[in-house]
DNA sequence: TTGAAAGCGCTAACAA
DNA sequence: TTGTTAGCGCTTTCAA
């Protein structure tokens, strides 16, 4: 059994109350009798029972967070950095993977708030979820601060990176270094996916040129790389790579890594006679041959703030706010420089 | 403020105790009190509070799992099967990453404790922390279960990948297929690169070829890729790779990744020239080209298994165990076949 | 500056 | 089959 308040009481010959009020330091105490009971705690070993502090506080120290999938080197960079800040302030985490179904999403805040948590971090919403008006309310529960997803027209408090931002300098990059015609390669359906599309076709006109858009099963998990692959070395037929096109961007690194090793099948000379740039900047674009360029989301970074924003919450109160993080042009290997 | 199981006795007409009967189905009661009850926990949409359960039953439904790291794909993939299977059983997770310090993975644990997980799944354990016989006490208190790591004469429960077996296979394979020659690549210390080591030494001693063992730094880090990439581009010129060695064996895929990097780089054929095999089966492999061949550690199944296990200990009590998960060589691109 | 006592929401003896 | 009651370990009024 473990040591209780009471121990500490009878140990320091003090009531409950005034342990309670020594470990919380809220109440004044004599100098005396505060040290009788600081030894009494140090001699027990005491630790206060964190549950039943929750029971009557409504504060538990811990807060959850909510991701699709932790196979993705993208959200666990991000969890990464949420789980240091919070450790950081002493903090605990639940994790809850929810493999991009909405409704284990539901759930699992659900039950982070039967558990009392203190606040919620949800990467990469379900836009199902935030369009159906989920979480208007849960936020006068619980403060929630989301990481990227849907946000347009949303009131809630978010930590977006700025992808429009850095997708426009990838693309400018490979203009002013000679590169006219350009592949686009994108995953099925996602708003950021579309976003970058935009930004890509403006730009294409802009600079009066060829569109391209490849689109690959599969966005986000492993089988994108080889999806990728096989859908470069299709259309490498129905398309002279080196000539007609001569560069490709991607909206993830995944994707561009697929292209890369096409290149490599169809011997053909990344950057000399191709430019690859990809999106992210996850581990594994320093692992390829030649290093991948990329735009730097900054994973950890995004982490980082939404944990903050969280506690500032937790200590202040909530209120929606939108935090933009700023994404960074990369240059490495497998683009002209 | 949420509803009580106050509100929905006195919605249902009976005492507090009847509602808990029902909830916990523990007890006999009534067909037709029943249906009272359970009528009002859904009009009242009650969900009992898991904090007051905790502080009485002395059990949380919650499992603490402590990681080295989580931007390495390997714990990334045992923490995923933990999870799945803890989801299945409707337990939830506190997640605590050590990034490898063994005073960190202490205060985990200790924090886990203080909690009231039912149980603790301890990834990779510091080996000092398994030799200063700090868990042998804690395994009193709650049940622990270790995922690989250093387990030699240390009578606690652990769920081990047989990486001997993987490993030697790897070698036959590579000897079966003509190679003579093999060089070993491994990180700087750590249980399994002895163990490694040793295997490698007593096979090439026994097929009567030459040794040759490289070391790199930063075994586990995304660095080891391109500091093993370095390592191989410098011996090259000392040894013919592709001549003198024709093949390569690696203690993991990141340093596998990296001497294929090194081939690309040389111009050395891959598998034509010289083979390359890995170990961990990481999802990295599947993204090279040429695609690795590797020794698959299934570690979804260690985390599995580790759950499984530790959902014994938790219903039935503890009981030291250790459970060798076999490993199974798969041969892809980047070796003969 | 201190202590008694109520209560957080629940479970489980015990009694009826 | 049901209800009364005493906790679980803590915080916080209220009174002294």
């Amino acid at each position: 059994m473990a040591v209780t308040i009471n121990d500490v009481a009878k140990e320091a010959g003090v009531s409950i109350t005034t342990v309670s009020r020594v470990i919380n330091g809220n109440y004044p105490v004599k100098q005396e009798t505060r040290q009788r009971v600081e030894e009494a705690i140090k001699k027990l070993n005491f630790q206060p029972n964190p549950i039943a502090r929750s029971l009557v506080c409504r504060r538990t120290n811990s807060i959850g967070i909510v991701v699709p999938s932790i196979t993705n080197m993208y959200f666990t960079e991000v969890v990464d950095g949420i789980e240091k800040y919070a450790r950081n302030n002493s903090y605990d985490i639940f994790l809850n993977i929810t493999n991009g179904d909405a409704k284990a999403e539901i759930n699992a805040v659900n039950k982070f708030i039967e558990r009392y948590v203190d606040g919620i971090i949800v990467v990469d919403p379900q836009t199902e979820n935030m369009l159906s008006g989920f979480y208007d309310e849960i936020v006068n529960t619980v403060p929630v601060v989301f990481v990227n997803g849907y946000h347009q027209e949303i009131d809630l408090s978010f930590v977006i990176s700025n992808e429009e931002n850095g997708f426009k300098n990838a693309l400018k990059h490979l203009n002013k270094t000679g590169h006219k015609n350009i592949i686009f390669v994108r995953g099925e359906s996602s708003y950021s996916y579309d976003l970058k599309e935009n930004i890509y076709r403006k730009f294409i006109k802009n600079i009066g040129s060829r569109e391209y858009i490849l689109t690959v099963n599969a966005g986000n998990s492993i089988e994108v790389v080889e999806n990728t692959k096989k859908s470069i070395i299709n259309i490498s037929s129905e398309i002279k790579l080196g000539e007609d096109f001569t560069a490709l961007i991607a909206c993830n690194d995944l994707m561009a890594t697929g292209a890369l090793n096409a290149c490599l099948e169809l011997g053909i000379k990344v950057p000399d006679e191709f430019s690859i740039i990809g999106f992210d900047n996850i581990i594994l674009s320093q692992m390829t041959t030649p290093k991948l360029s990329t735009v730097d989301q900054n994973m950890k970074k995004l982490g980082e703030k939404s944990a903050e924003m969280l506690f500032n919450y937790i200590e202040s109160g909530y209120e929606a706010d939108k935090v933009l993080i700023n994404t960074k042009l990369i240059l490495r290997e497998s683009c002209r420089i």
